[in-house]
Parts: C-alpha cells; sequence; structure tokens
DNA sequence: GTACATGCGTCACGCGTCTC
DNA sequence: GAGACGCGTGACGCATGTAC
C-alpha cells in the first residue's frame, strides 16, 4: 500500500493514467485474475472500475471510512464517465454521488464543520470515457482534475453549494427527510441510494422512516465543471449574478428582480426599465424578463448548470 | 423521434458492532 | 473469538417524463 502525502503527488500519479485504459498498466497476470471476476459478475459489479482503480492504480485500500480516500493527502478519489457526442463534445454520463447523508448527524453540524467538506473538499476527479458493451478494463481515461470546492470554484457557487447543503439539512430539522427530492435544490442533489424502495431508514425529527439518501452534484453542474474547469472554455451565457456584488442564491436574486414588476403591465415595466422593444417581437416578452433580469444573452449561466428552464406564461 | 435529467433500484465488498 | 448482520463504499442501469 502507498501513503500518498501530498495532493500534487495523488495528482502526478493520476496524470499517468491519462489516454491509457486500465488494460495498459496493470499486469498480464492480474488482467486474467480480474477478467474471470467480470466473468463472475457478468459485468453486473457496481463499482467496480472505481474499486479496481484505487487498488491496482493508486494502490490503495481505503474501505468504508468516512475519510478522504488518500487520508493523508485529504484527497476523495472519484472515478466518473463521459460520453462523447456526436459534435464530438464531452458531457457526463451521470451525477457525481459522494457519501452518504446520516440523517442523525447531519442535523447537528453547520457547513464549515461538515462531514460532506470534510470528506469531499479536495477532490481528485477522473473521467473515462464510457463507451456501450466496452470492458471496463478497456475504458481511456481522458481528464484527471483536482478540484478544491471552497477554492477552484466561483464563490457564488459555492455560496449555492452551501444553500443547496443547508436547505436539505433543514428539511431533515423540519422532520421532512422522507419528502427530500434531487428537484429541491440546484447543484447539490441528494439522491436516493438505497438497495429497493423497501429499505428505509429513521429520521431523527420524525417517525416516518425516509430512503437513504446521498449528496450528490447534479448532472448539468458536472458538465459545467467539465466544460470550465478541464476544458478551460467560456461558455456563451449571461450570469443574474453580474451585477451582484453580495452572494445570494438563484432563487433570491430572481426573486429580488422580480418583485418590483409583479403586477405592473408589460407597459408599466417598459417605462419604469426606460427601455424599448418591439412589442410585435415573437421574443417580446422572453426580451422584456431578460432586461428585468439584467442579462443580454438568452442562456443564463446559473440556470444552464442548474438545468433550470425559462418559461414565460402569459 | 431523440436526447437528456431524474428517480429509483442494484450489488459485491469491507468494516464495525452485536450476539452467542 | 467467531459468525451474523447492518451499513457505507464504489458507481451502474433502467424506466419515465420532459424538452427540443
Amino acid at each position: 500500500m502507498i501513503n500518498y502525502k501530498t495532493k500534487e503527488q495523488v495528482l502526478k500519479k493520476a496524470q499517468t493514467l491519462l489516454n491509457k485504459s486500465l488494460r495498459g498498466i496493470i499486469s498480464q497476470e492480474t488482467i486474467k485474475s480480474i477478467e474471470n471476476q467480470i466473468g463472475i459478475y457478468e459485468m453486473k459489479r457496481k463499482g467496480f472500475l472505481g474499486d479496481l482503480v484505487e487498488k491496482y492504480f493508486f494502490e490503495i485500500n481505503p474501505g468504508n471510512i468516512s475519510e478522504p480516500d488518500f487520508t493523508i493527502a485529504g484527497v476523495e478519489l472519484k472515478t466518473t464517465p463521459l460520453k462523447k457526442h456526436v459534435k464530438n463534445m464531452f458531457s457526463s454520463k451521470e451525477r457525481l454521488v459522494f457519501s452518504m447523508i446520516n440523517y442523525d448527524t447531519v442535523v447537528n453540524e453547520t457547513w464549515k464543520l461538515s462531514s460532506f467538506l470534510k470528506k469531499n473538499k479536495t477532490l481528485l476527479l477522473m473521467f473515462y470515457l464510457w463507451i456501450e458493451n466496452q470492458s471496463i478494463l478497456d475504458y481511456e481515461f481522458k481528464f484527471a482534475h483536482l478540484l478544491n470546492l471552497l477554492e477552484d470554484i466561483s464563490e457564488e457557487d459555492v455560496f449555492q453549494i452551501q444553500k443547496d447543503w443547508e436547505y436539505i439539512v433543514a428539511k431533515i430539522k423540519r422532520g421532512e427527510a422522507h419528502l427530500l427530492s434531487e428537484g429541491d435544490t440546484y447543484y447539490l442533489g441528494a439522491c436516493t441510494k438505497a438497495a429497493n424502495s423497501r429499505v428505509v431508514r429513521d429520521q431523527p425529527m420524525n417517525r416516518t422512516p425516509a430512503k437513504p439518501r446521498a449528496f450528490s452534484f447534479k448532472q448539468q453542474y458536472i458538465n459545467y465543471l467539465i466544460q470550465t474547469q478541464l476544458l478551460g472554455r467560456k461558455t456563451n451565457t449571461d450570469s443574474i449574478f453580474k451585477k451582484q456584488r453580495r452572494l445570494e442564491t438563484i432563487e433570491d436574486v430572481i426573486k429580488e428582480k422580480l418583485t418590483p414588476f409583479i403586477g405592473k403591465t408589460d407597459k408599466e415595466i417598459i417605462v419604469t426599465l426606460n427601455v424599448s422593444l418591439n412589442s410585435k417581437s415573437k421574443n417580446y416578452k422572453r426580451s422584456l424578463v431578460n432586461r428585468i433580469l439584467e442579462i443580454d444573452s438568452s442562456k443564463i449561466e446559473e440556470f444552464e448548470k442548474a438545468n433550470i428552464t425559462l418559461k414565460v406564461i402569459t
């Protein structure tokens, strides 16, 4: 077993797997043994690839502890699939699932000292290209990226993730763990994690048992991270936060911007905003809302990341 | 019709705790 | 001390609803 002492050491090792598959770095003897196991499980064993990367590539054996996989370096390893689209674009195949939500203890935690941050503050994201029917030994690793949740993403995103975490915890505190849903939040979700719907666990503030859930990054937010953090692309989107100095949630900003105009006619809004719009244009109402939100683009960055669709209903 | 997001279900393994 | 059991770990896979 290797003791990785620094984050840089872990990243350096991870980068040696880029554009390679496990088959290319594991001995023939071990490959045979793994292929036997794949045969036994008929490719149905969940999380087998993650296990193999930990065991045979990083040579660690973290088990199921609530500490980061690389304990001393403080890095949590996440092996996650990418899909390639027709336009040669990469996107996340699925959400990124973190640790289980402990309903009993999470209600006594604060964001800064949360077990979620303790385990997942620094992530080593290893993205491999998923191809249907291909052996897990042949999946090619495309990106290895060290992501510090508090330092490497924007202040607004960290704030929204914190608010999502607090929303989930507040719901558990209200005795509504059984009513949690992934749709409750924007970037950080609470996805279910159990063998079947009969598997439930107690929650501290209500006798109604709740489904086991884990914190997860939503697929759309992972896609945003892939585009900005891995590919260094600038998104062709506008931000509702761009003129905000304060840190607020998406919901707060939208409410704040829309509230002064509730009950007013479109003509009154145009006068208040001192703008000119063609009322015969097909996107007249949408343009009006864009002016209220102080954005120019048809795409709004925070909506894209949270997979929110703006509908103007008349 | 197709692509995508979400909800829900799946499962082997390892570790800790409980029971005998 | 040994075996049973529960729970958390790792993502994966499918069904369904919705958007484009």
